[in-house]
DNA sequence: AAATTTATTGCAATTTTGTTGCATTAAAAA
DNA sequence: TTTTTAATGCAACAAAATTGCAATAAATTT
């Protein structure tokens, strides 16, 4: 098992996720973080914090990879379940909801293993400023 | 407003889609299309078809996209509404779900406009291969 | 039916997103 | 302080997606 390093870029990545408290892309993360670090380095370590379940990935409608912190949970397995998203059609942005119940009928003959629940409409800060 | 014509290759997406009879991938779609077209037509006419809410786009859990026909429903906006997506984790195809009724609580102070659930897990096809 | 209009297509080029290899750097351990 | 090795920058590469433009073809007009 690698021995796991802090390093400065790392640590500015997690300061930086914090910091927007929302879901970041990678080229969102890349370019917020100033010439810190490369571009590819951006890639392994969100890469590495995934690895660590200090981040989870989250994809948008789009398609798009998003990454956001894990943030009240150190069980990151746990974490995914009932864990869903929140994507504002006004700011684009994505946000961890916490947890949920959730109940519906399932179709028979297929087995299911997780469930991914991303809500599109608007935000609190958007509704705001309405 | 420009006029909408239906194409050869158009109409052969179509026909394409439906004999699948599940979501497909750009690349599924134009391996399948054999040479009637160009891949840059594939991407073209997947985005104008969905213009006309003939079909629909769905990401997988990997960010994957897909694209399904509209099956059951001429109002295109409606059918999105309690409309899921099943991610099979064996054989990687999606299907468009019968609808179904959900209830989960949803934060306040946000507000809703759509649901996009996509359910992993393993198909009845990849079930009965077991 | 022929001519005209213009949406669509093929091809080449470009952009975007993501990954790999390798020498160098730096964090952690000895 | 030295050693070990995880991490990094840079170049290169791969895959997915988009753009530009001349040519083609579908629809409309004559």
């Amino acid at each position: 098992m690698p021995v796991v390093r802090n390093t400065k870029a790392k640590q500015a990545v997690l300061d930086e996720m914090s910091r927007a408290n929302r879901a970041l892309s990678q080229p969102e993360l890349f370019e917020r973080l100033n010439g810190i670090c490369d571009r590819v380095t951006v890639y392994r370590i969100l890469d590495r914090l995934i690895s660590e379940k200090k981040i989870h990935k989250i994809v948008n409608i789009d398609g798009v990879l998003n990454y956001a912190l894990c943030q009240t949970c150190d069980d990151h397995v746990a974490h995914s379940h009932d864990h869903f998203h929140f994507s504002c059609t006004q700011c684009k942005r994505i946000e961890c909801l916490e947890e949920n119940q959730i109940q519906l009928n399932l179709p028979i003959n297929y087995q299911v293993q997780e469930l991914y629940l991303t809500i599109s409409g608007v935000c609190p800060g958007c509704m705001t400023l309405k």
